[in-house]
DNA sequence: GACAAAATACGATTAATTTCGTATCTTGTC
DNA sequence: GACAAGATACGAAATTAATCGTATTTTGTC
């Protein structure tokens, strides 16, 4: 069966460029691949060629108007993390969304992220 | 680089099979097959397979003393979540946990899953 | 001990992912 | 308009995942 746009789940790859371009906005090949490349030895035109994979699969859009094209995510970044997430409840907590924020809980060591939590669920109790 | 165990992450198929292992406790690669079979359309030899890879990798522990191999999950149900949901914070989330709690709560529809959190919340402000 | 049932082992195929080299195309500059 | 810089396109290799057919091994039963 073919991926239908709501199962489509970027792979690890992908994700790393979609980040990119969500915190960039719409960028050239070279600018993706300044910035991934500052962290990883990735080559130019394997970003070139994920990106091109990602445009068929609809993951990115771009614009062709200009010699560099321009890409931009497809879909938001909240989208696709609501996307992973569900992909992983469903996955590995039998669908039971409770189950994996106390699993997320249970493992948040820091207590600059305990106290973000916290105040998360007050503002919830209003 | 090779992966090692703290970094072991099971693909879709492994974690189908974990799944069954967490639930039935240490079983044969027949009593595995019953299960997942009558779910999905998977050969007897497939999941004979992914068990023997699972093993290589020691995702799975397994009792060779009778003729029909005993598997056993090597980590547990929790353990695993605990990895897995790190990995998607790490790549998805930019290493927070609290946005990632926060889109799984922002995602809950289930008046019964909202419910559920709620209460979970409730005994973490003890 | 031969047979049949049922198990494991092994190898091969297919598909997806990731990577990058090479070829080709575009365009501003002289 | 030739050239060089820099872009895209294309193809192919290497890895990993997933699947299953066939071969081989084991063992209880007669």
């Amino acid at each position: 069966m073919a991926h239908d746009k709501s199962t489509l789940k970027p792979t690890a790859a992908e994700l790393t460029l979609l980040n990119v371009l969500w915190k960039m906005g719409p960028a050239t090949v070279r600018q993706v691949h300044d910035v991934v490349s500052s962290t990883q030895k990735t080559g130019y035109t394997t970003v070139l060629k994920i990106l091109q994979i990602m445009h068929e699969k609809t993951l990115v859009i771009r614009d062709e108007s200009n010699r560099a094209h321009v890409y931009a995510a497809a879909n938001s970044q909240t989208q696709t993390q609501t996307s992973l997430i569900r992909d992983l409840i469903t996955k590995a907590f039998g669908g039971s969304t409770s189950k994996l924020v106390m699993r997320a809980i249970d493992d948040s060591t820091s207590t600059e992220e305990i106290n973000d939590i916290r105040q998360l669920l007050n503002s919830l109790e209003k």
